[in-house]
DNA sequence: GTCTATAAAAGGATAGAC
DNA sequence: GTCTATCCTTTTATAGAC
């Protein structure tokens, strides 16, 4: 929408939005002030409401901007190559390693802290992360289940299932912040979900 | 510690604290003032800061409250009485329906959201909430274990697959409030967590 | 212990000069 | 478009009377 990419020089906006994503993320909505905004970014508050209309514009513009950024590594659709298990098993680890930024965890909770505040956000967020990842789970699965490789009644429930053995051991502790998840942690816990899951959905052959 | 439940007539530090978990829960830490908790108790200010010595200890409070008294329900311990299904099932509806509650979720949000700047706030809940459940769930899966009913390798894995069962499907629209869970839904689901989680660990008879 | 009144700072947002 | 200066409200917290 904008004629270029940095309108002159120095672009005030990329700089105010690069501000305040890490202040929001960092200190919540209510924990961050426009006139921190302002100094982090180094403009004065006039400029920013120049560019935002007011403080719940500028977040929603950063929630809606990160939670498309932070999906696109998992978005970009799997190279059918290797068996369902593989296949599987890659998308297990990009999804854990995503999710596991901080980052992430820091968006998830800052969504969710003011999801009734905010609930078009909330819908925004979830329309742009996970509802992307379970419908390409459910495109993979339906295809196992065309070749007779997974025994699934339904794919979006089977997508809920694996999603939830991904996540269940170690998201919660991530984000009450009580225990770093280790990348090789991750990794095990990945293998292991779809293990699980193909107990419950794998043909035997 | 207190002498009587209500030191005397109109007991103001219960009035303080019901009316600070309800601001709390619904505006979030900082969203919530001093001003407007001594206002929803009908005291001063002055009083406020007689009972508790700053906004941050008062929150302290509330939370290691709401995290005890939440999981009560469910830490009673489940009468020995059934199959091992059965028992998995009576865990599992109480389970959900405690998880569920607008109250409990409001909760989870709001320790989330103050994860990093209350550390030690994160830790009380997690040992007064989810540890307690997992532990209860431990004990459940060794004697099921013992009798021969389960074939679980560690239990401590067990349980956290198990809850991620529980939780998977509904757990994070609750708290997007993208979907309001239903009665009905949630007892299907929590039957559903049973019985992928007998087929992984159920010992065939 | 509780109140009224107030201090001292920070909050969101804007007017007006350039 | 950007800045400085400012408005008005709300914030946390306290002094001092009762």
């Amino acid at each position: 929408m904008r004629r270029e990419l940095s309108d002159r020089g120095t672009d005030r906006r990329g700089v105010i939005l690069r501000a305040a994503t890490e202040l929001f993320l960092r200190d919540g909505y209510p924990g961050t002030s426009m006139e921190a905004i302002a100094a982090a970014a180094g403009v004065s508050k006039a400029t920013l409401y120049n560019h935002f209309a007011n403080k719940a514009a500028l977040f929603a513009a950063i929630v809606r901007l990160r939670a498309e950024a932070l999906l696109r590594p998992v978005a970009h659709d799997l190279e059918p190559v290797g068996g369902l298990r593989v296949r599987l098993e890659t998308f297990a680890i990009r999804f854990v390693e995503l999710v596991s930024e901080p980052q992430s965890l820091a968006l998830y909770r800052l969504v969710l802290a003011e999801a009734e505040r905010f609930p078009e956000l909330a819908s925004t967020f979830w329309q742009a992360g996970p509802a992307r990842a379970l419908e390409q789970l459910v495109a993979l699965f339906e295809e196992g289940a065309a070749c007779g490789e997974l025994a699934v009644e339904d794919a979006g429930i089977a997508a809920e299932r694996f999603i939830a053995l991904l996540l269940g051991p170690w998201h919660v502790r991530a984000l009450l912040d009580i225990e770093r998840p280790d990348p090789a942690g991750l990794h095990r816990w990945a293998r292991d979900a779809v293990r699980c899951f193909l107990t419950l959905h794998g043909v035997a052959r």
